[in-house]
RNA sequence: GCCGGGGUGGCGAAAUCGGUAAACGCAGGGGACUUAAAAUCCCUACGCUCGCAAGGGCGGUGCGGGUUCAAGUCCCGCUCCCGGCACCA
């Protein structure tokens, strides 16, 4: 460290203005150039261990935000850095082509979806390059085209004709606003993912896809992902296929109404079966109105019905919200003890889950119990609460805990835990039933009444119903002339010719299916086109099991229930088919959610959300450009351009370049954590790597010095440093914040070194190379600007990660913490290998800690090898 | 209510097999260089407190307990914030 009197450098504005690197002269330089050497593409190459990296491919709404800055840019480190270390790299970028953006803006601006979308790729695919994103271009994939989807509409027919995707009406989620349905996992809060509106349920036949056939293996092998996947998607997952384990009972109805003879219900709780006093069932179930059909209640139940139905997802969620009901003056026997038991239609009873009808036990159950109550029917206790005796007259609310089986005949005394086998066994052997196992998950509603998706390659013949197009004739293209508009039919049902054509198997007359198909279905096999570009027919097989799985995946948590849902879910379904190799059971090895960009609001009284150009800044206080009222600063949110705190990355870009850019993004916050936007932090980057360029500069300009005594902390911490970079990017936890500042701190001992300015030691070209290489996946245009500053002919980014010498990263003088009573008295510095014997002479010894020991007895004495030496004392 | 994550300087954050809290950076302060500015370089920077100074002392990682020679880290009990799910039978 040098003493506060050193002069400042000789520096001179001219041999400023020499030295500072400018990012807008070089770096499209380096892009052209890895582009023309095709660094970036993808070989496969024997000795090489395969690496494949992606991130989650973007819609091509054409604009490039920071989120996208984030993703691409870790994935992008990722990818170089496994690459210099001699992994045979795949790194492909794609775009997820199809989706109601599209249509809506075509709609609005007059232009085709398909020129929308792709003049949206060429503009994002030039702000990439621009970025430094390694990419693999020749495989890059893009949705809407035929050659991409003619894939997914055969893995449709093949799924088709194993039963895995099926027509059924239903009740479904209807957007009044985007004129289509959409799967359960598109619904958020009952509202529309996309345009935020209310979603509300339609009777629909639709078609939809087979998940439920993998629940199970879904859910166990959430287990194979422990520890790779982040805990928080892996946990959101098993709550969304939501398992129970419980038993069907089926009811007998008093008077069959049609065929139906019989309720079923599903509980978690078979063993408070003798406890059921009444059955409820959802207003949507099909008993609700036959059961009432021509009895004096038909009108209060129609009417109770159409009042549920019309409150959105949300009320009728509500926490809270009353339970009510309506009898239907109907009843059912109970399996076991043969007692009629009322039947209402109640509020809370959900149709889309388990049987859409529920045994209501109100001493065990509490919204049975908050039922119950309000309408005075009976509640009987059958199981008791541990040492004590439930009164169900006095009760103030259900027991649902485990105790002992009461009143339930045969089974009285029974441990309730023990109880649901019991019971579930008597079913069985009744014929009413039996354990069974409840997904909450339900099966993919696929088709979507829009234009610009996937057409679903299916005709209907008035004779034959249902067929797939035949193989030869795929794919089924969209028609370019159609006539976009909101609604519920598909335009291309109202197109004049499209959808007429004949049937496969009777040559008769014959209309296209026409729904297209959800987005999700194209994400959820997309990893394996880029292994396999190109193919005509399926993928090559043998390149897809080269590559799969993804050993690396990066994209944002909010797609943790719907597309990495579904492409585990189609990854399992093509491995049992053969398609892919049968042991690529999970799509993604690991995978890394990144934290949103974030950035602080700045609200009016009069204006409401403001840009921060609108804010007038004097000192601590800030006011409205517009009226001079006080700004109130809101919390950091997401960037959206509602709360006018977007951040645009190619202004940016312009400014400062991509590396300073990718830098900040890489170090101002943990991966995952969020990450808020500084204007002063990006700055902040851009100064350390104009700090880096002077340290190549001085160590490429001036001639190379003899040995100096400083240079062997300054090798040790270039080893080290080498060490902890590497660890952080290719370790358990992906740390890049930490590894830009394990190099910050190497180039800052290289600034203290005495020699690095006139005549840099061996050690110093040593450090500075060795910083120039573990920044390059971070900033990769400056660092190969670098590298040839400092005589390389050979790229950099072809060049091999530097290793370490574990002996020379080894310090040469521990720092021992002196403590007495654990409280810190002083440090001791000595060889590494030291031990008790040497440190506690030593420290006794010490100044600042003898007042401490002296006169006093030491009980123990504590040593940590290499940390500390404690003293404990009377 | 359930699941997951978090609370550390003015700010973003480091450090979690228990072992010198605040690395690295931003903003701030001081200085050098400069006619000046920018840029650059150096120093400084948790709070309270003792001292002319050099340099000390005490407190301190959301709150309250506990274990330990030693706790941001482990245990018990709270609290607040963020994200997700939720009348799931």
């Amino acid at each position: 460290m040098s003493a506060p009197t050193t002069p400042a450098t000789q520096s001179t504005p001219e041999a400023n203005e020499a030295s500072r690197f400018d990012p807008r002269a070089i770096e499209p330089a380096w892009q052209k150039r890895w582009a023309d050497d095709g660094v970036f593409v993808a070989k496969r190459e024997a000795g090489k261990k395969k690496y494949f990296v992606m991130e989650m491919f973007p819609y091509p709404s054409g604009r490039l935000h920071m989120g996208h800055v984030r993703n691409y840019t870790m994935g992008d480190v990722v990818a170089r850095v496994r690459r210099m270390q001699g992994h045979a790299v795949l790194y492909p970028m794609g775009w997820d082509a199809f989706g109601l953006p599209a249509e809506n803006a075509a709609i609005k601006a007059k232009v085709h979806p398909r020129t929308w979308t792709m003049q949206n790729i060429e503009h994002m695919r030039g702000q990439f390059v621009a970025l430094g994103l390694s990419y693999d271009w020749s495989r890059e994939v893009t949705t809407c085209e035929p050659d991409y989807f003619v894939h997914e509409q055969r893995i449709f027919i093949e799924m088709w004709k194993r039963g895995l995707a099926y027509r059924k009406g239903a009740l479904v989620n209807w957007c009044d606003f985007d004129g289509t349905v959409l799967a359960n996992e598109q619904v958020e809060d009952g509202l529309c993912w996309r345009c935020r509106n209310p979603v509300r349920q339609r009777e629909l036949e639709q078609w939809f896809l087979k998940i439920t056939d993998y629940a199970d293996e879904l859910l166990s092998d959430v287990s194979k992902l422990e520890g790779k996947w982040p805990d928080k998607v892996l946990r959101m997952q098993e709550n969304w296929i939501g398992r129970s384990v419980g038993a069907k009972v089926s009811f007998a109805l008093e008077h069959a109404v049609g065929d139906t003879r019989s309720i079923e219900v599903f509980t978690t709780r078979p063993d408070t079966l003798y406890g059921v006093t009444f059955l409820s069932i959802a207003p949507e179930h099909p008993l609700a109105t036959k059961l009432v059909a021509g009895t004096p209640r038909e009108a209060e139940m129609s009417a109770f019905i159409e009042r549920i139905g019309k409150e959105d997802k949300i009320q009728r969620g509500a926490e809270g919200a009353e339970k009510e009901g309506v009898a239907t003056g109907a009843f059912c026997i109970h399996p076991l003890t043969g007692a009629k038991v009322p039947i209402f239609v109640a509020n809370f009873v959900l149709m889309d889950y388990g049987t859409g009808a529920v045994m209501a036990v109100p001493a065990h159950d509490q919204r049975d119990f908050e039922f119950a109550t309000k309408y005075g029917l009976p509640k009987v206790v059958v199981i008791e609460k541990p040492g004590e005796t439930l009164d169900a007259e006095t009760m103030t609310e259900a027991y649902g805990d485990p105790g002992t089986m009461v009143r339930s005949g045969a089974l009285d005394g029974t441990p309730s835990v023990d109880g649901k086998a019991r019971v579930g066994a008597l079913l069985t052997e009744k014929s009413a039933g039996g354990p069974t196992v409840n997904y909450r998950i339900r099966d993919w509603l696929l088709s979507r009444q829009r234009y610009w998706g996937c057409p679903i390659p299916m005709v209907r013949c008035k004779e034959h119903g249902y067929q797939p197009v035949p193989a030869s004739e795929l794919p089924v293209t969209l028609p370019d002339d159609v006539t976009l508009a909101q609604g519920g039919k598909s335009p291309l049902a109202t197109h004049p010719t499209w959808k007429h054509t004949t049937c496969p198997v009777c040559n008769g007359p014959a209309e296209r299916e026409t729904d297209t198909m959800d987005g999700f279905m194209e994400s959820s096999w997309y990893p394996l086109r880029y292994a396999s570009p190109g193919t005509t027919d399926w993928l090559d097989k043998d390149e897809v099991d080269y590559w799969m799985p993804v050993d690396q995946y990066i994209g944002g948590a909010e797609h943790a229930t719907k597309h990495l849902i579904y492409a585990r879910f189609f990854t399992k379904m093509l491995s049992d088919w053969g398609w892919i190799g049968k042991d690529i059971r999970e799509p993604f090895t690991r995978l890394l959610t990144q934290g949103m960009v974030c950035k602080e609001t700045y609200r009016c009284p009069e204006h409401d959300y403001v840009y921060p150009e609108e804010v007038q800044r004097e000192g601590e206080s800030l006011t409205c450009k517009h009226c001079g009222k006080a700004i109130v600063v809101g919390r950091t949110e997401k960037m959206s351009k509602s709360l006018k705190n977007v951040v645009e990355p190619l202004p940016l870009i312009e400014q400062f370049g991509a590396d300073t850019v990718r830098l900040f993004s890489l170090f101002a916050a943990p991966a995952e954590s969020m990450l808020e936007w500084s204007d002063a932090g990006v700055e902040g980057a851009f100064r350390f790597l104009q700090r880096l360029w002077r340290l190549a500069l001085a160590v490429a300009d001036h001639a190379a010095g003899p040995e100096d005594p400083a240079d062997a902390d300054l090798r040790q911490k270039t080893h080290a440093t080498i060490k902890k970079v590497t660890e952080d990017i290719c370790g358990e936890r992906f740390q890049f914040n930490t590894a830009i500042a394990a190099v910050m701190e190497l180039c800052n001992a290289v600034y203290a070194h005495p020699t690095y300015k006139t005549a840099p030691s061996p050690a110093v070209r040593e450090a500075v190379e060795a910083a120039v290489r573990i920044l390059s996946p971070m900033a990769p245009h400056l660092t190969e600007e670098a590298w040839q500053k400092l005589g390389h002919t050979t790229l950099l980014a072809r060049s091999a990660w530097p290793t370490f010498d574990a002996d020379v990263a080894q310090k040469k003088r521990i720092t021992y913490a002196v403590q007495v009573m654990g409280k810190l008295r002083g440090q001791v510095e000595a060889e590494p290998d030291a031990d008790q014997s040497v440190i506690e002479p030593l420290a006794r010894a010490l100044g600042s800690a003898r007042p401490y020991l002296d006169g006093k007895e030491t009980t123990k004495v504590v040593f940590v090898k290499g940390r500390l030496i404690n003293f404990v004392v009377k």
